[in-house]
DNA sequence: TGGGGTCCT
DNA sequence: AGGACCC
């Protein structure tokens, strides 16, 4: 059962501005007022309405009406809103699914095959409408399920597009009115309900011209939602807000199909009694490490319930401390706390990135085992055949994103094992030991094979060797988790657009001409500069590398001064910071 | 609690 | 190689 809380009962607190924010750490000393308004974006989000069960309901004519689920071993990881109605939660047991809607049907969810090739027709349609409504708009693919736009390219300045609502689901928060917002569950099971009777006030300038982009943003968005659902059948909830933060909020406020339009200035009070786990970014470790501080600070909501506003009324230096016991923000904690504050008062700078075709970076396929039930290394290398198995049908259907398909393939392996670590078993819930080991692999080969027999045993070939690094002698290994993953494809080696010319194009290349020269001559190719192998490099791996900056200085200082000097036109890459999720997408 | 993914250190 | 985060 849900925990609700009504804001409307703290909706003061909201209302000064001074008090509210007075937290805020902003180093040049913008207001965040100012921070809200400067940002001229116009950011669309993307949510396919319970994906897997709308796959099912296309793949097999499940009645929509029907409260069913997908299940994954002894869990449902998600259920349609006929089920959601009875009380069925994500990741939920079975067991306890049934309990709240006896009636519940459950469709085996493992294999996400099937679910991968919807995805990918989804995102690729998305994409491609997107593009056809301005061809520099930069379009991201998050997870199977979400996606991102930037149409800021797209809203002109004096525009005058006249935006019909009729019929369509659009709501728009922040406008003048009544408004009834319900955030959906989190992950943690905290369900929140917000009714608020927002006051009616008139809009400034400014505001008013950010008022007018975001509709018409929001009216290209039900353009491209209704594409998504003549082209593909999906339904999709669309957030539209002027950064991504606020986009994939509003996509969540009201669902399913529907387009929610979030005005910066409404997201403040939004925000403010949100969950502070519900931040995306702000995933449990954090939570934890922010309780101390804020049970200390005695901040007004119940434990559990922190919300962005108890965080913003915390002194900083407090947040700060707090954030040196996660061992990942150690050295940056100072940021992190920025990050987050600033997530809080709804403002993010984060920018989407294009990712040319959405191409996966990492492809793994894994099986869990309860615990005690996997002790025998037989038995694992038995299980692991599956898995070769699996990962072959992935590395060739991932072909099907590539925009250069003799390049779509892997050059590294990894092995992950996750232990029950006996130390552990009486002091955490879960102790448990996650382990990887990884190795060069030849994914050229692999792709070559025709044979899927062949396939399976030149995975086989790569992984055993990874198995045997574990040294895994002890016959107590009781495995919970295994895992293959294949990484390094080098269809996405390939260089930003704004990359020298040398590197798109090899063969005229500076670049290239200069490295086939010392190669010829006594001196070394970057590849034996930095490993020792004598293999010779091709271009795309000298792109690749480049490109990363992992050149090594004393190769650097040997190349001809006008290459140098275009390379350091390159702009280093700026530092992504940790939860700039959107960049993931 | 599952079967995937992304990015950062 | 490992960890935090996301769905």
């Amino acid at each position: 059962m849900p925990n609700y809380y009504d804001l409307s009962a703290e909706s003061s607190v909201c209302d000064s501005e001074d008090d509210a924010f007075s937290n805020e750490s902003d180093d040049d000393g913008t207001a965040s007022a100012e921070g809200l308004a400067s940002d001229h974006r116009c950011i669309l989000h993307v949510d396919v309405d319970c994906f897997y069960c709308q796959c099912e309901v296309q793949d097999r004519q499940i009645p929509k009406d029907k409260p069913f689920a997908i299940g994954q071993k002894h869990i449902i990881v998600t259920s349609n809103y006929a089920a959601r109605a009875m009380g069925v939660k994500k990741l939920q047991s079975r067991t306890a699914a049934y309990e709240a809607c006896p009636q519940l049907l459950i469709i085996e969810g493992s294999d996400l095959e099937r679910y991968r090739i919807h995805a990918r027709k989804i995102y690729q349609v998305f994409r491609a409408a997107c593009k056809r409504v301005h061809p520099e708009i930069a379009v991201r693919r998050g997870s199977m399920d979400e996606m991102m736009a930037d149409l800021s390219v797209a809203i002109s300045i004096d525009g005058d597009d006249r935006v019909d609502y009729s019929n369509d689901n659009v709501y728009i928060y922040g406008a003048n009115g009544r408004e009834s917002i319900a955030l959906t569950e989190d992950q943690t099971g905290v369900c929140s309900k917000i009714v608020q009777e927002f006051q009616v006030r008139s809009l400034g300038p400014s505001e008013w011209s950010c008022s007018e982009r975001l509709q018409r943003a929001s009216h290209i968005a039900l353009q491209i939602r209704r594409e998504i659902l003549q082209s593909t059948g999906f339904t999709t909830t669309m957030g539209v807000s002027v950064n991504p933060l606020l986009a994939k909020i509003a996509s969540g406020l009201k669902k399913p199909a529907t387009v929610n339009v979030l005005f910066p200035w409404r997201s403040q009070s939004l925000l403010a009694s949100m969950p502070l786990r519900m931040i995306p970014g702000v995933g449990r470790t954090t939570v934890k490490a922010l309780q101390h501080c804020l049970e200390k600070n005695a901040v007004s909501s119940q434990p559990n319930f922190w919300t962005c506003q108890d965080l913003l009324s915390v002194p900083k230096q407090d947040i700060v401390s707090c954030l040196e016991q996660v061992p990942l923000f150690k050295h940056s904690c100072e940021v992190q706390a920025d990050i987050i504050l600033q997530k809080c008062i709804g403002v993010d700078h984060s920018q989407i990135q294009d990712d040319e075709g959405g191409a996966p970076k990492a492809l793994s396929v894994e099986n869990s085992f309860r615990r005690g039930t996997l002790v025998r290394k037989d038995v694992l290398c038995a299980e692991l055949e599956e898995l070769y198995r699996r990962l072959s049908r992935l590395l060739h259907e991932r072909r099907e994103w590539s925009h250069s398909s003799r390049l779509a393939y892997p050059t590294t392996i990894k092995l992950t094992l996750r232990t029950v670590d006996e130390k552990l078993a009486s002091k955490k819930r879960r102790p448990f030991v996650t382990r990887s080991k990884q190795s060069s692999f030849d994914g050229l080969a692999f792709m070559q094979l025709r044979d899927s027999a062949q396939q399976v045993a030149f995975l086989k070939r790569a992984a055993l060797p990874l198995l045997h690094a574990f040294e895994l002698k002890s016959d107590v290994i009781d495995i919970t988790r295994a895992s293959i993953a294949t990484t390094g494809f080098q269809d996405l080696s390939a260089r930003p657009k704004d990359s020298p010319t040398y590197f798109t194009q090899p063969c005229q290349s500076n670049m290239s001409t200069f490295i086939e020269q010392t190669e010829h001559g006594k001196s070394r190719s970057p590849r034996d500069a930095l490993n020792g192998a004598s293999t010779k490099m091709s271009i795309h791996e000298q792109a690749s590398m480049f490109h990363n900056n992992k050149i090594d200085p004393s190769i650097l200082s040997q190349l001809p001064p006008d290459v140098i000097s275009e390379l350091r036109q390159v702009k280093p890459k700026k530092r992504q910071r940790i939860d700039d999720y959107f960049k993931r997408l």
